[in-house]
Order: C-alpha cells, then structure tokens, then sequence
DNA sequence: TGAATTAATTGATAATGTCAACTAAATTGA
DNA sequence: TCAATTTAGTTGACATTATCAATTAATTCA
C-alpha cells in the first residue's frame, strides 16, 4: 500500500503550486482573473482558437464552470468569441491582445514557481518527470475513448 | 517556457484521481467523508496521534479548514481527542476502529485508482516517479525552514 | 421529418479555500 | 515573577471552485 503515497505527493506538489502563484501573484495578477481564471486564460492560449466544449475536455471540469468563468474573463475584454460556422450552437473562443498579455504574466509566474519547486532536480530528472507525467496523461486520455 | 506544461499534466493528474475516487466511493463512502474529509482520515492514519497544528502542517491546509473537518469526522464517530499532556491548547486526534475501517477502505479506493492511472508505466518508472516527487517534495519542505 | 443527441447557459447547492478576530494556554524575557 | 508576546485552536464571514439538474437551441440520424 505504498503506492498511495504518490497521492499526497502530488497533492502536496499541487498546493505548493499553488501557493506559490497565489503569492507572486497578489501583486502581478493586474485582471483579478485568479487562480482557475488564469488557468482557462493559459489553455485558450494553447489551443485557440476554441470550443467550449473542447476546453471541458482539455481541463476535465464541468461545462457550467468553464462557462461563467469564460463570461467573466470575457467581461473583462480577455477574449472574444466567434460564432463557429461549422456549429452554430458553439463559438471559437480567441485571447485578445489583452489576454495575450496577461497569459505571458501567468506564464511568467507559473513559471517561476516551476522553477523554484524542480530546483532540486537536475536537468534530466526534470525531463523525465514531465515524460512520465505525459505518459500517463496520454493514456488516460486515450481510455476515455 | 515548457516546463509550465507540468503543472497543466499534475493539475489533470489530480483531477483524474480525483474523479476516480468520486466515482468509486459513490458506492462505497458509507460514512460520508467526502473526498477532503477521507485525506485528513488517511493523514490522520499515518501521523497519529497527532495534534491538530501537525495535520496543517502536513496537508497544508489552513487551520480552520481542518478544524472543521475534524468536527465533522468526531460527530461521525471516526475519530478521538485526548488532551495532550504536553501542551494544555492540544489535544491528540487518532482514529476509531470505526474510522480505522473507513481508512483501509479508502486505501484500498485510492490504490486501484493510482493502479489505473499508472498502468502505462513499468514498475521501475513508477518508482521513478514517486522519488521525483519526494525529492521535490522534501526539498520544498525544507525550505520552509 | 421527427426523435435523439449535443453545445451551451442558467439555477441551485455543496465542497473547499482564505482571512480575520477571538479565547486560552504557553513561552519569553526583563 | 509577571507582563508581553507567541502559539493552538475555534469561530465567523466570505470567496472560489465543484457538482448536478434543467433548459434552450442547433445538429445528427434513423
């Protein structure tokens, strides 16, 4: 029964993730977007443009989440939506500039808190941390199907 | 700025373990714990008898979060307070058998969700992994120091 | 076309997280 | 020794995040 430990590690990592841009970010965080805003602001980024219900699928959360935190970034001028032509029930959902740049922001935070909590990892544990983390990612993702 | 894509796989780590557990405690969390109340049992399991302010360190949670929970575990039955000794503000939290049995259960629980996710991976990179995240974990504790 | 499915929104509520104020016991140090 | 400070725990208030059901509109498919 060792393997539950894996658990409170990476729960612990999470917190500590956590944490960690909730602080640096009291100061920088200029659009209040908080800490699940800026995680729907840093997934658009990376496959924008976007769905909703692809976003769902990316962040594994409930649509109706991802929903009014998209109505409140949106509310902020963080991005915009375009009436899908090949769904007219969906819109692509896009960064504006002014969401480009607070994802640089959070990507810059994210990063440095990254980087504080690996820094007792060499370059290729860190490397090989990140590969197994995708592995299982990826074949989870896979089982969905 | 890869490395930000780590915490996007340990966040969907922690969501798949979560709903995991969600689902199979669905049928089997007789008493109720929630997916919260069941990691303060497990923590409570490793560590007892344990003061409360030891738990908030461990689980890095705020204080009155785990007061609370602690409430609502005692009202359940699955777990005690003695009055330490050692200091008259403490008192030390251990399990019941009822609250014993609770936590075999949800260890059991957690095992075979950990089992799924970490399925693509051979044994000695599962090894790998949790070693990662103990030395992050215990350098970052240090830290803190 | 009509029935079933899907995308998104809204409502309601639960669970979790954060912060500040407070009581009581312990510790410190002059 | 004793006043000042610190620490453990509780409580209150509130913010954020999560879950689920119900609804509307567009799509798909038989």
């Amino acid at each position: 029964m060792e393997r539950i430990e894996l658990a409170r590690t990476v729960d612990g990592f999470m917190r500590r993730l956590h944490a960690g841009i909730h602080e640096k970010a009291e100061a920088r965080d200029s659009e209040r977007v908080g800490p699940f805003g800026g995680m729907v602001l840093m997934a658009i980024e990376e496959f924008q443009p976007v769905a909703l219900n692809k976003l769902v699928e990316h962040m594994r959360r409930d649509k109706a989440q991802i929903s009014r935190v998209l109505q409140q970034l949106g509310g902020k001028g963080l991005l915009t939506r375009a009436p899908s032509k090949l769904d007219g029930r969906s819109s692509l959902i896009s960064l504006t500039p002014k969401g480009q740049c607070v994802v640089r922001d959070l990507q810059d935070i994210v990063g440095e808190v990254l980087e504080n909590l690996l820094s007792p990892l060499a370059p290729d544990e860190r490397q090989a941390l990140l590969r197994l983390m995708e592995t299982v990612q990826a074949h989870a993702d896979e089982e969905r199907v």
